[in-house]
DNA sequence: GCAAACTACGTTAGCGCTAACGTTTTGACT
DNA sequence: AGTCAAAACGTTAGCGCTAACGTAGTTTGC
């Protein structure tokens, strides 16, 4: 790779300071808006500078700030609307604090979380933000040990590396479990990726597992498929346990509304009536949700949210801070049309 | 903002050159793999920063290297899988090079551009990744001046910044909207963003116009809703159609393939038989199409391998290679179950 | 009217790293 | 053993910027 190229010559600070006919240091607090310049000369040195289109080295700050404005973040997808809100939640936020974010994606693997924590360290960022609480336990120490301001977003955790901003997977879908129990299902059944990718969806698997065990009612049966593309799986999970000998269940949890979605789609295929037949609950309330002849019944989960008041709790951080900043914000059922609904023909 | 603070000193080169009892230029060599080092000292230097868990600064590597190993990428969206697609097709190639992305959407707005452009250029990035072809003339002659390796990704241009890698969309409009004229559509409309917003698919729409223009057949009908949700800009699109006095199209142009099925779920609420009321055409061929119980008629663009070939594109100038780097794709129709078929009861 | 207390600058030093060049050691060949 | 070149290492200087401190001029207070 070649180095020390780009030969035309980009302004530095001290190209203005010459034109401006002061110190470098003049410029410097001139342009940071730090007191110590007249007003008069600011504003010419503001002029000057951009006439000359001077741009600061933010390698260079970086440097002698010891670290950098830089914030990384961690998502398992971008394939997925949820992470791509709890983004566009944090980013105002952010930028309007001068931050600017590496955005990365481990594909639900907790060894590219690592990976991804020792190429972004290195440029010494302001702060970071994984996604959920389960991570690598070097990932942990290394984090705590050098006191890097870390969020860790979309799950709530009772003992967060420093600052948790979440829901409570297992309650979750404990919550919509008894919901549906209320609602007279007796034959669940769970929807989504290979074990060992969403670690969330499996907490909130774990919730409706203990909902129905809890009433004496049956296990939860599972089909999984793929790690990425959810609408396939949401099908192919449907075709999956209609193709098995046991009775079809008759509510069907799905990883997410995309599954679901997907999974209606299945339903249609096979002639089974939704809600009569079979029951479908998603899980988010997407977009997508909003154009469905079936409204899905699902989980409303506050994303925007969570990246606005994660992002605020970063900053303060990052300028001191030392309160607990964590959140645990809480879901909302929605009820729509892919099952019974309360108060209407129950049984 | 606390400057100068993280009080846990952090290992620098020094602090290995010390343990392993040499010059810091020899750890410097050793660690980035540069000649000058016997293969001896430099295993031993490697356990030695291994231990020490030592980490190179960027920000100092960055400021003597002039330039830094951070490429930008500005996206109009994250909500859209053909962006995150393109992403995933960079990604590997960039990363394998040592190379850490910094990911922004503009929300389609070209101001929003400029100021992106403004904040990653202090960065002394080592390239930059821009959509489409509009830019503000700024934008062009600021990347061109400085002559940072620049890739325009998505959209072909003849007269790029530097390298261009995508399809010519006109072009896939006329061919798509030909290929319907030749199963015999005469009443054509399009539905998607509000003005402004999606150059490219005003590109498409454009080329689908003249191709029906040329045939001597109406003008294309333009039902335009929201700038960010897909789903609902083609669902009210459909509504608005069917709400106006004129009579229905008989083939509707969908932005993407997302809009076309929310507008196909608009047609079942309204009674419309699809194909034989209306044909249904999509864009990008996405994932969503294999479970929809009618497969989309839709144009098939290759977005990993624009991202990959582009990647690898700005590598090379990057590496100081001086060719043209360009390529133009061609776009696949993709015959489904929402228009007529070829070969099938046409007319 | 003069010291104390600002305000508005400039000067010095150093952040952590690497290119370029200088010096020593090794080995190959007479 | 002696010559010379290559390999292996060290030294110097500087990337662009800012914290900390130093130094004039200006105001304030009594």
């Amino acid at each position: 790779m070649k180095k020390r190229q780009r030969t035309g010559k980009t302004v530095k600070i001290e190209d203005v300071a010459h034109e401006a006919e002061v110190s470098i240091m003049t410029v410097s607090r001139a342009l940071r808006g730090v007191e110590g310049v007249s007003e008069i000369k600011r504003a010419q040195i503001f002029d000057i500078a951009e006439k000359l289109r001077y741009q600061p080295n933010l390698n260079a700050r970086s440097l002698v700030n010891v670290q950098s404005s830089l914030i990384g973040i961690s998502f398992p997808t971008l394939f997925n609307d949820v992470f791509a809100e709890m983004l566009d939640g944090m980013r105002p936020t952010l930028e309007s604090a001068g931050f600017t974010t590496i955005v990365t994606t481990t594909e639900y693997d907790r060894a590219r979380e690592v990976d991804w924590i020792n190429t972004v360290r290195p440029w010494r960022p302001a702060a970071l933000v994984l996604t959920g609480t389960d991570h690598d336990e070097r990932v942990r120490r290394v984090l705590r040990r050098d006191q890097t301001p870390t969020l860790e977003l979309w799950e709530h955790s009772d003992d967060p590396i420093d600052i948790s901003v979440g829901i409570n997977h297992s309650d979750a879908g404990r919550e919509i479990a008894d919901a549906m129990i209320a609602l007279g299902y007796m034959r669940p059944a769970f929807v989504g990726f290979d074990l060992g990718h969403d670690l969330r969806a499996e907490k909130r698997l774990l919730g409706i597992r203990s909902a129905f065990l809890a009433q004496g009612l049956g296990d939860v049966r599972t089909a999984r498929h793929g790690t990425i593309d959810g609408y396939r799986a949401g099908y192919d999970g449907i075709k999956t346990l209609a193709a098995e000998k046991a009775p079809m269940p008759d509510v069907v949890f799905f990883l997410s509304d995309h599954f679901a979605f997907a999974g209606l789609m299945a339903c249609m295929e096979l002639g089974l009536n939704v809600p009569n037949d079979i029951g479908i609950v998603g899980f988010n309330s997407l977009s997508v949700n909003s154009v469905l002849p079936q409204r899905l019944t699902t989980v409303k989960t506050p994303r925007r949210e969570m990246g606005t008041l994660g992002a605020r709790g970063l900053i303060a951080r990052i300028n001191g801070v030392q309160n607990d900043l964590s959140h645990r914000l809480s879901p909302e059922i929605i009820y729509g049309d892919t099952t019974r609904k309360p108060g209407g023909n129950d049984i």
